[in-house]
DNA sequence: CTCATCGGTAAGTGGTAGCTTACGGTTCGT
DNA sequence: ACGAACCGTAAGCTACCACTTACCGATGAG
C-alpha cells in the first residue's frame, strides 16, 4: 500500500514502536518478539498484522516460525513523508520570522484568507 | 520535551496528522483550525495540547487569539529517529539478502542462536 | 504416526482516547 | 463599562483499541 498516513497511524502504539525497533536490528520469529516484549505473543501476533497491513513488515516462513522483518523502503515513505511536512513548516517557520522583524502586519503574498 | 517516540505517539491520530499538515503551511489560529478540520473547536484545542506537550508545536498569543504553528525543530527530531531505524532496518536487510543468495544455510557471523 | 513447537484467530473484557456540550476567563472594540 | 470574539477546561459519554485466555491448524522431529 505505502500509505504514509496510514503507516504514521500505526507507527503510533508505543508496542508497535517497540516491535519496529527490535526488527529494526534483524529478523524475528513471533515468539522470539514476545519473549523481549512486555506483552503476550497473540498480542505480538495482533500487532504484527497491524504492520504488516500497512506495509512496515515482511514475513516469511521458515520452518515452524515465521520470520517478521521491516520494509526498509516502507521506512523510507514514512521518512519522505515526514520530510515535507518538516520542509514546509521550516518554510514558514523563516517565513514568519523575516516578517517580524520587518513588518508587524503580515499579510504575505497571495495568501489564502478565510 | 524533544522526546520522539512521544512525538510518534502524538503524530498516531489522524486529527493531529491534520492538523501539523495544515499547521506546516503557516500559523493558525484555534477556530481556523477547526474551520478546516471535522470536528469541534475544543476537540482542536484539546488536540494541541497533546501537540504542545510534546513540543510538536508553538503558540503565540496574538489580540484574542493564539496562533500555532509548528516546530521545525520537533519534527527533525522525529525525522532522525525514523533515519535511524531507517538505517539499521537497510543494513539489516542487505545482510540478509547477501547471505541468501551466496549461502542457503544461514548461520552467519556470530547471530544470536536462541 | 505421534508428539511437540510455533503461530494465527475467536471471543471477551477493561481502559481510555477522542468527541460533544456547557461554562468561565481573557482580550479587544466602542 | 459593556458586549463580542476567542479560547481553554470540566464533565460526560461512546467507541474502539490493546490485551488476555482458549482453541485450532500447520510444520518438523522422533
Amino acid at each position: 500500500m505505502t500509505n504514509a498516513t496510514a503507516m504514521l497511524t500505526a507507527l503510533g502504539d508505543p508496542t508497535r514502536q517497540s516491535i519496529i525497533d527490535a526488527l529494526s536490528r534483524g529478523p524475528l520469529a513471533v515468539g522470539q518478539l514476545a519473549d523481549v516484549l512486555p506483552v503476550s505473543r497473540p498480542a505480538v501476533s495482533q500487532h504484527l498484522k497491524v504492520l504488516k497491513d500497512v506495509g512496515l513488515v515482511l514475513d516469511r516462513q521458515v520452518g515452524t516460525r515465521r520470520l517478521y522483518q521491516v520494509d526498509p523502503e516502507a521506512l523510507a515513505v514514512v521518512r519522505r513523508h515526514l520530510d515535507a511536512f518538516w520542509e514546509r513548516s521550516l518554510a514558514a517557520f523563516e517565513q514568519r520570522t523575516r516578517s517580524e522583524e520587518d513588518d508587524p502586519d503580515d499579510s504575505g503574498s497571495g495568501d489564502d484568507p478565510a
